[in-house]
DNA sequence: AACGTTAACTTATCAACGGTCAGTTAACGT
DNA sequence: ACGTTAACTGACCGTTGATAAGTTAACGTT
């Protein structure tokens, strides 16, 4: 029996030469979608591996370990923050609003993905090379894993001093308000994802609460 | 041989009838030291047991399974954060120094436990106990484990109301206020000690600066 | 001082985990 | 047709949280 020709790339089969990479984009996706389902500590090596389709060793071709995975899947998901705040910033607003704006898309992002969240800025495990940073986007290695959250938090300090550069009288030293008011951004987020289940009063107010606190709280 | 009389509470050796419980707080000291060395997730059973000098299955005759230990741990810690926040209440103070006072407390005790916070309120095991209370003390049931959390949030709750009843103003429905005052202050905890190594500007102004900020935030 | 009860504890064992090793298979250049 | 090697697999390792079944020793009762 001779076989067909096969796609490009198949989904259940072995992989041609040179496109190990697609292998990888499934495990990252099936590795997603698990996580999201069951949490990282009850998603398995085995249970991503039969997902995909493969045996479990066949993962660490493309992923040193489970957290590498996680790893990357973080990265991923926070280029979105990074391209959404970016985008912001070419909108041209007015600085109280394009901060305004910026809060709240952080605000967002962190809710909308939780675990990504809470692993990169919560764990404890935050590796070290997205610490002891510079507070500049440029001075910070993007291509090491982890590294992207680092960046999201620079670009918040950008918008606060563009903010002063264009004439916004602060409280404080522009890297001191931009502190204050990322930890203001992550108390809410961390909060609401780390006790989803807690009564909280109206989600919506406790943003537009917690943006206008930040924003009162640093700007004179 | 005839053995001589145990001490009440033997360490290493089998307790007596009725002496379990001192098993039981043998066990959550050496685990707590565990989570706080190791990590969570690194410390396992085996090794709990071993410090303690029992067996492993010795463990399940006193908790459950590994996350009640932890439970009890954390009830542990509240503990603390409540008595020193309930003695700042018989203080007498004025509101709005009052809930200064606590801030200021709640920051404290964050900065000098760093890893018993983190375990507590960033560790991602909250157990499902400290969600979904009430927002007063007598409406949490104190004896089922986990709701120490809920009762120190709770404390918060109270101070903004009896502020509220003497003639401040609040921004916000009091447990709106509250939620987003513990907020800041949790951001400005989680901040510093996820990132001890981060170039932080001056940590007494970035306190003073957070304490401003969810006073004036909250109240008119 | 012997007996029965049972709290306190142990040994043996389980299935599932993350991860490694030593191959095997198949796609491709030559 | 052949050799190379990317892609992948089956068997296996040590460790994990947890359970089952049996053992030991402290104590009240007689």
């Amino acid at each position: 029996m001779e076989e067909i020709l096969p796609a490009l790339s198949t989904l259940g089969g072995r992989k041609r030469r040179g496109e190990g990479h697609t292998r990888r984009d499934e495990i990252l996706a099936a590795a997603k979608e698990l996580f999201l389902e069951e949490g990282y500590a009850a998603t398995t090596i085995r249970k991503i591996a039969d997902r995909v389709g493969v045996s479990a060793p066949a993962l660490y071709l493309y992923f040193s370990d489970k957290e590498a995975i996680m790893l990357a899947l973080c990265d991923q998901t926070f280029g979105f923050l990074i391209e959404e705040m970016s985008s912001i910033d070419r909108e041209g607003l007015k600085p109280r609003e394009s901060l305004r704006a910026c809060g709240r898309a952080y605000i967002k992002f962190g809710l909308e993905h939780p675990r990504e969240y809470w692993l990169t800025f919560m764990s404890g495990n935050t590796p070290k090379h997205i610490k002891d940073r510079g507070h500049k986007p440029e001075e910070i290695d993007a291509t090491k894993p982890g590294a992207t959250g680092a960046i999201a938090f620079a670009k918040l300090v950008e918008q606060l001093k563009a903010a002063e550069a264009a004439g916004v009288k602060l409280k404080y030293p522009a890297d001191t308000a931009a502190e204050l008011c990322w930890m203001g951004l992550h108390g809410l987020v961390a909060a609401l994802i780390n006790n989803p289940e807690f009564p909280w009063t109206k989600r919506d107010e406790l943003i537009d609460g917690m943006l206008d606190m930040v924003t009162e709280g640093i700007m004179a």
